[in-house]
DNA sequence: AGCCAACAATTGACTCAGTCTAATATTTTT
DNA sequence: AAAAATATTAGACTGAGTCAATTGTTGGCT
C-alpha cells in the first residue's frame, strides 16, 4: 500500500489533499495505531490537523478499502494499510501491542462455523489473546492501553 | 449457569442483593443482551434500578467468571452466562444478531498462531460475521444495531 | 433481636472515542 | 479565472462507560 499514494486516492476518486497524503503515510509507519496516535504523529509532519480531518479521512480510507480497521475489546480502533489478505491479530491483554498473524487458509471466510444459522458469513475474525513478552515479565497488570 | 442464583454469588463471596440476582436472570433469559437492554429488562422486573448498579454488577460478574462480556466492532458490550467453555460468535453485520457457535477443538486456545511472538495467548477468539436471513431479504444496510 | 462493619446501590459529574453540522477553504473541472 | 465539487475546520453533541462521594443494605456476631 506504499508507492504513489497521490495516484492511489486519485484512483478511488478522492482529492488529493496534504492531510490525506500525511495520513496515508503515518498508518503506514505505525501499523495499528490508533486514531489518537495518527493524529499525533501527523502532527509531528505537517504541523497541525483537526481530529475530524483524521477520523473523516479514515472513514473514507476504510470504506474505499485502501485501509483496514481493526477495533479490539478495550482499545479504540486501529488501522493499518495491509488489506486485501485476510491475516489475524495478537494482542498484549496488558499494553495492547499488536502483531499480524498470517492466514494459514489465505481466504476470507477462512473458517467455517459448523451452523451457519442462514447467514451469509463473510469472514471469520480471529483474535489472539495473551500477553506480551514484556508484559510477561514485569506483571504488568490487564489494563489495555489505547 | 441457572439453578440456584444466590447460591453462586455466596460461593464466589458476593453478597446476594435484588439487583444481582435480576440482573442474573435478565442476562440469563437475553444471552448476548447489551448493558442497556438488560438494563430495561430489570426495570421491567423490580421495578428500578440504577445504571450504575448495572453496569458494577456486570463487572464484578464478568471479574469472578459467572458471566463472559462480549465486545464486537460497532457494538456495545454485551453479556452471557455460558461460561466455562470456549464457544465462538457469528454475528449479523446489519441488526447484531448474535448466535453462539460451539468451538470444534473445545478447549482455550483453540488455534495456534503459526508465530506467537513469544507471547502467552490464552485465548483464540473467533468471531463469524456476516448477514442474517432476515437482513439478507430485506437488503438492510451496515448499521449495527446497539 | 439488635449492632455494626463490610459491602452494595444511588447520584451526578466526568471521560473517552467518535459523530454531526454549518461555515470556510482547497481542489479540480470547465 | 470562475464555478462546482469536495475537503477541512471548529465546536457542539452523543453513547458507552467510569469515578467518587453519599446513602442504604446485608449478614456475621453478640
Ligand atoms: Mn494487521
Ligand atoms: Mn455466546
Ligand atoms: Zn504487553
Ligand atoms: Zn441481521
Amino acid at each position: 500500500m506504499q508507492g504513489d499514494a497521490e495516484q492511489l486516492l486519485r484512483e478511488h476518486g478522492l482529492q488529493v489533499t496534504a492531510q490525506r497524503l500525511a495520513i496515508l503515510r503515518a498508518v503506514s509507519s505505525r501499523p495499528h495505531g490508533t486514531a489518537d496516535e495518527l493524529i499525533d504523529d501527523v502532527r509531528a509532519v505537517i504541523g497541525s490537523i483537526s481530529r475530524q480531518a483524521v477520523f473523516g479521512t479514515l472513514n473514507v480510507l476504510v470504506e474505499k478499502n485502501l485501509l483496514r480497521r481493526i477495533q479490539p475489546a478495550g482499545s479504540p480502533a486501529r488501522y493499518e494499510d495491509r488489506v486485501g489478505d485476510n491475516h489475524h491479530h495478537l494482542i498484549c491483554r496488558s499494553c495492547g501491542l499488536t502483531f499480524d498473524i498470517d492466514c494459514i487458509v489465505g481466504a476470507a471466510p477462512c473458517l467455517v462455523a459448523e451452523e451457519d444459522h442462514g447467514f451469509e458469513i463473510d469472514e471469520a475474525e480471529v483474535l489472539f489473546w495473551g500477553r506480551c513478552p514484556s508484559c510477561k515479565r514485569t506483571g504488568e497488570t490487564d489494563t489495555p492501553v489505547g
